[in-house]
DNA sequence: TAAACTCTTGACTGATTGGTACAGTAGCTG
DNA sequence: CAGCTACTGTACCAATCAGTCAAGAGTTTA
């Protein structure tokens, strides 16, 4: 019966937490409310549409955190090769070397999936094209941009996905580097020749 | 109050779809007993530990198709390339282009991996030292060839990843289609220093 | 034929699910 | 101060959950 502090955006968080840690049927109501701290009148009250709007609005606020984090950089930034390394650093640390889920990388693989397609591509194609311009500022090829973006996002999902299964954050820093490798303009280009580029 | 058919064997290639399609917590006991065509009663004579032997029965079944389909080809065949080549096919038909997800990697991101974290890595790993073994017997330093077998299965599950995000079985093959070049064995080796290749 | 075994059914249980309803309480506005 | 809105706790709901069980049906063995 309490006005305690409750914002909207306070639950946020937790949410996106709870949500990483046991998916979108794992995450109960009782659980969500001992994550948030909020019982299920106030959840109610912020989210009038239950679990369903609660995971838009992470997902959102992950977009939002990209888009200034990432993808803007990546957009706009006036050094590419700075922005890509930033990318890759940045992407480290939200994953914390793949012991964090991607939340939307989780969904995607989901039977939810259906539900939150939208979000979930969007989140995607925002990242990929915006490497992809990023790429493109470096002096490369578009399509061979293209394909690299495609296959630098691809990775980190990937990379998520096999360190945690092995339990072995290293498998994640390992493929960072690899990208950072891979996606960083040395001063002497590649040729067209993509496929070469495995040297470690 | 029948005998129909019903061997247990029978029922592993519909929960195995089952859960990929639902996943752990998601494929419940009415879902699980649509799918096999079995009862309650049924699922627990074959399945005495419920949903978690189930799992556990699929899994072992999924690491059985890989050990013959990919990795003992892969460790023992005559032809490191061929194998390479026969494992990469054999992934895309197996993972359907990407439309069909890999349940190993579904439940290493999902909060079920405590549960089952011996057998998700038990996979993992021998998929990536069959990978090992092949590219060092094509002639690669075994450091190199570790680097590169992790990559390569990271690689395969991001693209089941972003493939379904976008919905868009092209992206998926355009990772083995990489994967391909990538990891075969050209002829022309490559040196350790990449940029050595200079075609101009 | 009779007993033994293997499978199947479906009703049942107690717990938990997502969601609703509502009374109540605190803080703000007038 | 009154009245309003915003938030909170809780009782409650029907549905569904995983899992149990006794009774029965079909097959195999003797």
């Amino acid at each position: 019966m309490a006005r305690m502090v409750a914002e909207r955006s306070d639950a946020i968080a937790s949410l996106a937490e709870v949500f990483r840690e046991h998916g979108y049927e794992g995450a109960s109501l009782a659980l969500i409310g001992k994550a948030t701290g909020l019982g299920k009148g106030s959840l109610y009250h912020f989210f009038p549409n239950g679990k369903e709007e609660m995971v838009r609005a992470v997902l959102a606020e992950i977009e939002q955190w990209f888009e200034d984090s990432v993808y803007s950089p990546l957009r706009d930034g006036d050094d590419a090769d700075a922005a890509i390394t930033a990318m890759l650093d940045e992407t480290a640390k939200y994953f914390r070397s793949g012991r964090r889920v991607c939340l939307v990388g989780a969904l995607a693989v989901a039977n939810t999936r259906d539900l939150f397609a939208q979000a979930i591509r969007g989140y995607f194609v925002a990242w990929v094209d915006a490497l992809q311009a990023a790429l493109v500022r470096q002096g490369r090829d578009t399509e061979q941009a293209r394909l690299l973006s495609e296959d630098a996002v691809l990775a980190i999902q990937g990379a998520i996905v096999l360190s945690r299964a092995l339990d072995d954050p290293a498998v994640f820093q390992r493929a960072i580097d690899q990208l950072h490798a891979r996606l960083a303009f040395n001063g002497e280009m590649l040729d067209n020749n993509a496929s070469g580029s495995g040297s470690l």
